[in-house]
DNA sequence: TTTTATTGATTGACGAGTCAATCAAACGCT
DNA sequence: AGCGTTTGATTGACTCGTCAATCAATAAAA
């Protein structure tokens, strides 16, 4: 087994292994141990491939986000109309994956962490301007007020999709109901 | 100094000392030394009075919250009419104070917490069921549909706090305004 | 034999929680 | 008022556990 090419498989393997930790255990409390030990490896060769625990967590967001991304822009490709593009944003904001439990943690530990991380601040702020820049370009040719209605959209989808992730009670096709009905009222509204 | 009734000044001072020391961290990375220190005692006092980290915890969680609820309904006392009413809601939601760098890493901890913590959770929801219950209350004779109308306006709230609080770019201000016009539109559109 | 993969064992630091001991006020008793 | 006792306040020192990071050693390709 030893052989050549090994790393690209074992920095997958860890950064599976942390999102699956980190979803089982509901927060950062999670060791390198723990991460290694369930991508089958010791925790040296962890420290061997990534260098830290923190590049470890990084790589982790980094994958989270970066498959939201593609999410995104798939559901982007079918759509056709912009009122469909804007549909499109929210629906994949409220996918199914973004729910699963690993993901939501990753997505508290993104918002608390980045008040001490810059690099976990970078993470973020990239992830909203690109939201904040795809919901102003579907919107452009059906709303008044392209970037406010942005902004609003964006952080009506953020509050939305806190309040489904933590509680229980409310579940994701409710808050997406919302956020689209919301969309409805914003583009109808003239001033 | 060593009298009678110490336990409800040091166990104030605790609470404050926690808030100052997540503030200056950015984070839940604070050790029970660091906050019995800037308290002035020992850890072992701190341990004497609070049991624990996490009561620690805990009590500074509600102490913000408590803050927050008192603030609101001092805002909601002077408010007449119903539109005052949710006016004064979002504009205690975008109070200065929410914005202080340990309010905020509290904020922040208390979503990526409750994923793990059952009293988080608990203390999480309720502040959600009383914004939500004071925002239909205000809602309901102004609004066709109070209930979803107060459901939007609450996460929306969340969301842009989270907007102005993690990135600089977005001040309170810009958020409020967002918040209050985004009322109007619900409030004016039929249906 | 050089390079890559891999790990067991270890180190060093840190931190939560405990404990026994000290100190001083308050209390009760005469 | 004087005096012993109780009680709350307070802490330094210590224990125990955890965990990130390192290292030296092994194994197996290339």
């Amino acid at each position: 087994m030893p052989k050549v090419g090994m790393e690209p498989i074992r920095r997958s393997a860890l950064v599976q292994a942390t999102i699956a930790e980190i979803g089982a255990a509901g927060n950062l409390e999670v060791t390198v141990g723990q991460i290694a030990k369930r991508a089958g490896m010791s925790t040296a060769l962890a420290h061997h491939y990534f260098g830290g625990k923190d590049q470890i967590f990084l790589a982790a967001m980094r994958h989270i986000l970066r498959e939201f991304g593609t999410e995104l822009l798939q559901a982007l490709g079918q759509a056709t109309t912009p009122f469909a593009r804007a549909s499109a944003i929210i629906q994949s904001s409220f996918a199914p994956s973004c729910f699963a439990p690993a993901t939501i943690s990753a997505w508290m530990t993104l918002y608390a962490q980045s008040q001490s991380s810059v690099e976990t601040k970078r993470l973020l702020k990239l992830y909203q301007r690109r939201l904040h820049s795809n919901l102003t370009h579907a919107l452009r040719p059906i709303s008044k007020h392209p970037e406010r209605d942005a902004h609003t959209l964006a952080a009506l989808i953020d509050g939305l999709y806190l309040r489904a992730a933590l509680s229980s009670a409310c579940d994701p096709k409710d808050a997406c109901d919302a956020a689209l009905q919301t969309l409805q009222t914003l583009i109808e509204s003239d001033q």
